[in-house]
DNA sequence: CAAAATCGCGAAAGATTCTTGCGCGAAAGC
DNA sequence: GCTTTCGCGCAAGAATCTTTCGCGATTTTG
């Protein structure tokens, strides 16, 4: 997994269209990118094998499936040396409420990006689980009332 | 899009594999859920038609293409009229090193995550475009240090 | 500067997958 | 108990995937 990998035009357009849709066809991949289909499967599969295209994923429609709470969580630890932060990054992976988490620096340790069936579950998470966890100092909860923007990761000109 | 959905056990199953391999064949997904390869490919195009899927994206890893910046940034506004809160979800959308943006409640009014090629092009577009944006009161910022955990929006089961 | 090597594209073909139509059986409603 | 409804799975044709191979262009090397 080279970090810095050498893209032509063609690579760009092949990862702007699959951000976009991850689903699309390699005939119509290779039709939107401009060249034929063989070279366009080999460079999708050179993308993903050098670890540039980590997956792909089906994006759900959370409040669709009983999931109406969606919220952000502040985490200050007491102590900040590697353990500490190593560990809890361990337990965030063990909570399902927890589908993304980051350790970020700045006036907050780690920042969580959960999703609950209610707000009661999700309380009950930030006071038994999070709050109580070891090392925990403090907790700022942000709750989402509407996802205003949403995109791919990596950005695209044009 | 009914915002409560009656699925069944395969449905479940089907989110689930869709959503860790957004790319996976029918005929692979038919068979990891118990069913043939034409009811399987009737249920998603009914999750898909039905707004439960709300689409498929690769997932593109940021520093192998020179994204060496990850932040996330709370914004408080002066004030928080609907029209205010329209507006700079708004301006959210002309930025492109916002990639998704949350409108949100507590001590802030927006969360943005932001993407950016280095320090220097981040520390400006916080500089000369947030925090210089009409109606922001405070920007506080978090810069990533690593992701630690990535799962998909909704939780499953087992 | 020319010869050789490397590289990536695109045509062709076989294997796989997608997609539709249809018959069947099970569950629900009358 | 009969009818309707619903969803599964078989089968077949269309589309797509995937490999192989030859060609031309660019680069490297002598």
């Amino acid at each position: 997994m080279p970090l810095k990998a050498d893209l032509d035009a063609i690579d760009w357009k092949i990862l702007r269209e699959l951000q976009n849709d991850g689903r699309m066809t390699n005939v119509e991949l290779s039709s939107r990118v401009g060249i034929s289909a063989p070279p366009c499967l080999r460079r999708v599969r050179r993308l993903e094998e050098a670890g540039i295209i980590r997956g792909y994923r089906a994006l759900l429609n959370a409040p669709a499936l009983g999931m109406d709470v969606v919220a952000f969580c502040l985490i200050g630890l007491h102590h900040q040396a590697d353990a500490e932060l190593k560990t809890f990054a361990e337990r965030t992976r063990g909570w399902p409420i927890v589908r993304d988490a980051w350790m970020v620096s700045g006036e907050s340790d780690f920042l969580l990006h959960c999703v609950a069936s209610d707000l009661g579950t999700f309380q009950t998470f930030v006071i038994e689980e999070l709050a109580s966890a070891p090392n925990v100092d403090t907790v700022r909860t942000a709750l989402t009332i509407r996802r205003v923007k949403d995109e791919g990761l990596v950005a695209f000109p044009s």
